[in-house]
DNA sequence: AGCTAAGCGAGACGGTACGTCAGGTCTTGAC
DNA sequence: GTCAAGACCTGACGTACCGTCTCGCTTAGCT
């Protein structure tokens, strides 16, 4: 089919990105670059994507795709730290590194892969959080947006600013910090 | 004398970098467009600042010199909620969204400024902290270097990702948020 | 086709060549001036022409095409007039006075350019000479090697040093005094 | 003194331009590297030259004092073979090569340097010639000027376009070949 | 001997052109 | 008919020198 060898060739070329981003950063990351790994002409690769930011976008899909997997049979914390974890390992490696200069560097392709990828993994979030509330994990009344962002902000931060990856005890410590009071709370309240 | 005169030039480039950010964006940025502005040949510009990372770094140390100053005299939580919306301000001004990318472009250059210009604000900050302790606004035995992580963590990440400056609204919340288990355990333990 | 295209648009440059020299001499010949002129990218010109001195003595070919030619018929004390006047002034035009800078800034590319370009007209010449030989115009034992250069060599040396153009009369008497002795010794001999 | 002063700068330059040209040719030649290996300051060097140029024009002068001297003694064939050779070896050298640059790219000081310098010794040289003719060595009625492009001529147009320094041999042949003809007639009309 | 003014080194400065590079568009010939 | 190959225009990059200019520091010459 043209479907089947349009998508082949698509996957060729993200596997050529993916390739490159972890031999080198960003700022040698080049069209004709991914072109000439994938075998393929630079105009082959603008039919699909517009810009170079769309391809980091794609290529940061298809890498993370296992990282927003959410286990509602396990406990909030767990599967928080679940996340974050692979958040953060994703997020570190060149291709999360690719993303956070391309979301800095344009804000509107930025806010639209927010609003089209990254808000629906935060709303399952919401569900699991939702569910812990049933649960009675966590109390119903917190300010859950604003935890999330406690949970999500500190781990960019060290990335881009300390230049360092949060590791397990960092994220275990963060996770137990944050969802304490919404758990606290709720035995205060009983 | 030779500073002056050279400090004139240099604020007169820095003026002129700050200018262009203003109008545009990062990715209009260009050293030629400052030269212009500036009047000021494009050796001028790079005889001080070996990459253009280093133009945004000062030109944002000029542009936040304010923000991070703490008044010793008030609370904990009045000193942090100040600092971050004047943060939040300077992040989501052009200067800032510039100091953004260039951090995720360049690591090592992030990696230096980060150590040189952000730490020892934020060891102010801890500065800050110890006052309160003494005071017994915040209990001694708290994780404050986490606790800082998720009330900076949040700014960045809410502008970054939600390209959306908070308000003050949402960082008296934050603060609130975050510093209440600090506070609350020190009345506990009374 | 591919090859009609690349000529046309490497015509349009020479074209560019020739007019930028015609108005001003080699010292403002610049190749973003080409660039500009000829409606096309700095890159292109690069793409093609490794120098800019291979710019000129390619705008010099194209300007200097018909100055070699010859015409076996006539005697060869007429075609070397005919040849000296039409160096002469291809020399003193702009292109030629920029050919002899370039031949004298860069000795590597001169001595190329003189190999497979200069060399062989002279070859012609020799051939021309030798046809003069055999119709008895000339006597076979003359050192016409050397000869040529006291014909090409003063042509070049009053355009560099006088700075002025040798006119026919000038030429006119050069060449007759030059084969005088190679006509006179054959003379004598019969 | 003010001007022993001036004079022993002046050498002291003129030293650095023959040690600058005679380690790489005049396109690695800049003012600022003479001025590093004089010891002294740009302004210094435009204090007494006004361009590039003149300096190579003088450093010329300096390199070529002795090429130009005569020996009225001697016959003008002996002259001209001795001055012939020293100026090939001069205009072959570095310095030279750097005039003959020079003097192709700016028509007007070229004019200049040939006025004030060259043609005045090509007087010598015509004051040589009439010596010759008074004393019976070449015949009165010859087109000496012409003559003498002949002989400058070829050494020029050999460094230039063959890049190869005309050797002994070269010149004999060369002024032979040039003088016979005015001996010859001379001769002949006995 | 001390003082002042010229001369100087050092090198910053505004420019101009360089040659390179990559982005994104357009063309072409082969399959 | 599609597509790799790559030519093309654009525009910024960072570098190298130019020729001008300003700065203080010598240092000579006069008091």
């Amino acid at each position: 089919m043209n479907v089947e060898k349009g998508s082949k060739r698509k996957q060729c070329i993200l596997n050529a990105v993916l390739a490159a981003l972890s031999e080198a950063d960003y700022s040698q990351f080049t069209i004709e670059d991914i072109a000439a790994r994938a075998g393929v002409g630079k105009s082959t690769i603008y039919r699909w994507w517009k810009h170079k930011s769309d391809l980091v976008f794609e290529a940061f899909k298809l890498h993370t795709e296992s990282v927003f997997e959410l286990d509602f049979e396990q406990s909030l914390e767990h599967n928080l730290v679940q996340q974050l974890c692979k958040l953060a390992v994703a997020l570190n490696h060149p291709v999360g590194r690719a993303l956070l200069v391309v979301m800095a560097e344009h804000r509107e392709a930025a806010g639209l892969f927010f609003q089209e990828y990254l808000l629906p993994r935060r709303v399952q979030t919401r569900k699991l959080i939702q569910c812990a509330i049933e649960r009675g994990e966590v109390r119903a009344d917190y300010p859950f947006e604003l935890m999330l962002d406690t949970l999500y902000g500190p781990i960019h931060y060290q990335i881009i600013f300390f230049n360092r990856m949060p590791d397990d005890a960092y994220i275990h410590n963060l996770v137990r910090l944050v969802i304490a009071p919404a758990q606290r709370h709720a035995l205060l309240e009983e």
